[in-house]
DNA sequence: GCCAACGTTGGC
DNA sequence: GCCAACGTTGGC
């Protein structure tokens, strides 16, 4: 799951009540449906820093919320406000995210330097999801590096 | 700031 | 339903 460092970095969520945070804002319909049909509760997250100076995983999380509704859909205030939702027909959910550890800074260009992680989706070329599956070989490759 | 790659929008 | 135009992402 990528997040930019300057809204929600590793940090950010060391110090987080619970080091838990709603994972708000995402607007695209495939990364919603990963976390409204895909995740559980208990699943493993690769907490990733994009766009950024140096962009990798810096940490590794939790799936911590079966999906509920983005409340920033519904707040004008909100740059997440999608005047498109309701309350009684949401359009946009999310998951909670909980910490498990802050792990060294994982490089992206170490990423694409492993032959074990080519078929990472994450890495493909022009992917632009917020949020993609890892597969339980990737799973234990990255963990091998952190 | 550039630009590749993709998603979204809206006219038809 | 097609597709051109436009917007966004995100590494570099």
């Amino acid at each position: 799951m990528k997040s930019e460092p300057g809204e929600c970095s590793v940090d950010d969520l060391v110090r987080a009540p619970n080091q838990t945070v709603p994972w708000t804002g995402v607007r695209n319909y495939q990364a919603r449906n990963f976390m409204r049909d895909v995740m559980r509760v208990g699943d493993g997250v690769l907490f990733y820093h994009s766009s950024c100076p140096e962009p990798g995983i810096a940490g590794l999380a939790q799936v911590a919320s079966a999906p509920y509704a983005d409340p920033t859909q519904f707040d004008p205030a909100s740059a997440y406000h999608d005047p498109k939702s309701s309350p009684q027909a949401p359009r946009w959910v999310l998951v909670d995210v909980r910490l498990e550890r802050k792990t060294r800074l994982l490089p992206l260009v170490e990423l694409r330097g492993r032959p074990e992680l080519a078929s990472m989706r994450v890495l493909q070329r022009g992917n632009r999801l917020s949020i993609t599956p890892v597969t339980p070989q990737e799973w234990r490759a990255v963990r091998a590096l952190l």
